[in-house]
DNA sequence: TAATGGGTGCACT
DNA sequence: AAGTGCACCCATT
């Protein structure tokens, strides 16, 4: 079965995944996915693995419930510890915080860190489908790679501060990766200061549905045919974003023209983002403690061009409109009222979004933004 | 408040936990329980804990829902590790095998070993609420043990063959403990050949109740009201092992005296004991392999003086009369009807009984009686 | 290290 | 009776 490469990676800075110790002869290609569908047994056996081409991928992402994402190739690993910072490289960026769920010699299981939310049981991260399986095969001696469930029951969003994220810096410097080292700072930095993160040749087009775009596209759309609710809450984001730039809190104002002011949205947001406000360390000890400031309307926002996008843009662009014009009933009031309830929702989140929930900003931090190397320090 | 001691481990041979490493000045005075109660709490904080005396004793834990025993002294342990061979020392010969849930510097978990039961799921240990608490207390500079839930959702057997009694064994030899090597010996020599193990003058009582025994038998005591057919379990199994010694399997015969004949009933058992027939490995690898042995009728059957008691007639003459003539109709069919279905019984089982059911002995392994210190070897 | 799935002991956090 | 990260296991095919 024939199977086409999606250039899954390229929204990621590939140097990333290709120096240092994770450098060889296998990594001359780039990774890329392919797309197993679960498909009835031929005997009554084992599931068949179809690797879909791009062509179909779409449809069969759509429709079909179980799917696997097939990373290939991957680094030789010399020791399967070396797996779990290599898929870091790739998820952390993705607001995906990796654990090992079971590990021997020939496997090792990963799912999201547990992080039990305690508004919302069924947001917890603790239930949350989403696997990654690594399996060594004898045959090719290889480390074989897939995603199991492309589901998470939660959203993603980048922790600079977690612990799994501070051992995995800790391991980049006991290991001298320095080059991965100064991505991640770099990559800290654009976080706090909702910089744009994807290289902008990644998300180049503009009408968000180019080719790259609309393949990726494909990978993060919901396996199940997502709700009006869940499709909602993507869109409504922009919508609260936008409204509390002006109203700045539990807003019901609401615009008739999203898509239009997406594009235009400023990127400093009010929203609280909780890991933050819940750990005192930030990048390192000469940063003011965010716990103890009044953000409330003390900030300047920043005017940004419309061809430099923004994660939150990009990630509503790149929806597939065809499926949301299915679902999405553009009612004002609707979208504001599912922004209300955002928390609330125990619909599962059928969108691997890079969900970078923007933090406040005070005006120190943007003094800094021209020395970020010289304040981004990895500690630990 | 007053706590009157209760001589719990009397029954078990007081020197297993007073020798070697384990022995120091707290071990001058014998182990004894105290039975904590949880009542409701003065404030709204935390649970009170009552250490009641042996005279209300017997009421509380029929009455009140949650007990805990209290085991002191205990030994001065120089490393938590120590805590679960002490432990099993205790429990082992009672048929629990203990594994730790969750442990840190100050505090150690006990819970059954999971050893799921595919026959009925319900009797799994998997869920078994038995947990034996651990706690390093600052103030005292010493490890309070306190057994949490005295029930368990499954009969509890040795199992000589257990990894876990395996690696107790071997701590035993890597740490010299020659005396607690030996008790052990007497005791796999006595379970394998359903010799009595606690000593006689524990069950010195001619009628079962004895002051000891009858404390003893508080303590085993269900903690909620104990249903009509946990009891009848422990009741009717005499009556099996009493028909199959004439029947030899499935019968249904039955004995309208049963407390007297369970006196004098013999103690070889023709019952299945699963673990020794599903594991080759027994006292040592010249032992014959008693999977490949038909014992059907190949049995003589040893002749047993009244005096002398076994473990079963022990669990059954320290049951508390009074609360069995509640709930027990002592009607035969029910009795068989009862032991037919043993197995598959999803009450959990209210008896923290020392469970030995005895395995099939054919006329090599009685040779072997003359010299069993030959004979059982503490390999690995 | 056949491939593939899951159980669970137990110390870290 | 903390919840969970992780590895040592085992089971099935
Ligand atoms: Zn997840
Ligand atoms: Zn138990």
């Amino acid at each position: 079965m024939e199977s086409k490469e999606l250039n899954l990676f390229d929204c990621l800075s590939w140097d990333l995944l290709n120096n240092n110790e994770f450098q060889d002869s296998t990594l001359q290609q780039k990774t890329t996915i392919r797309n197993i569908s679960k498909q009835p047994k031929n005997r009554r056996s084992k599931k068949d693995k179809l690797f879909s081409t791009p062509d179909n991928l779409s449809d069969a992402l759509v429709k079909d419930q179980n799917k696997l994402i097939h990373l290939d190739p991957v680094p030789i690993f010399r020791e399967r510890s070396e797996i779990k910072p290599w898929l870091q490289k790739i998820f952390f960026p993705q607001g995906i915080d990796l654990v090992i769920e079971r590990s021997d010699s020939s496997k090792v299981i990963f799912k999201c860190k547990a992080n039990p939310n305690r508004t919302c049981k069924s947001e917890s991260t603790s239930r949350c489908p989403f696997r990654i399986r690594a399996t060594f095969s004898i045959k090719l001696q290889k480390w074989n790679i897939v995603v199991v469930n492309n589901i998470h029951s939660h959203k993603c969003k980048f922790n600079p501060n977690s612990e799994e994220y501070k051992k995995f810096k800790k391991y980049l410097k006991d290991n001298n990766d320095i080059d991965t080292i100064k991505l991640f700072e770099e990559f800290e930095y654009k976080f706090k200061f909702n910089l744009p993160i994807f290289k902008p040749n990644v998300i180049k087009c503009d009408c968000g549905l180019t080719k790259e775009i609309s393949l990726f596209n494909n990978i993060v759309l919901p396996i199940n045919k997502p709700s009006k609710e869940s499709l909602l809450l993507t869109k409504t984001k922009k919508i609260t974003k936008k409204s509390t730039l002006t109203n700045n809190s539990n807003s019901t104002s609401h615009s008739n023209n999203n898509k239009i002011k997406i594009k235009t949205e400023n990127f400093i947001d009010f929203n609280t983002n909780a890991n933050l406000l819940n750990n005192n360390q930030s990048f390192g000890d000469d940063v003011t403690n965010l716990n103890e400031i009044d953000f409330t309307n003390m900030f300047k926002l920043e005017e940004k061009e419309p061809e430099s996008l923004s994660i939150e843009n990009f990630e509503f662009e790149t929806s597939n409109n065809d499926i949301l014009s299915e679902f999405i009933d553009f009612n004002d009031d609707d979208n504001t009222k599912t922004v209300s309830t955002e928390s609330e929702l125990n619909d599962l989140s059928y969108f691997l979004n890079v969900d970078l929930v923007n933090d406040p900003v005070n005006m120190k931090d943007l003094d800094s933004i021209a020395t970020p190397n010289e304040f981004i320090e990895f500690g630990l």
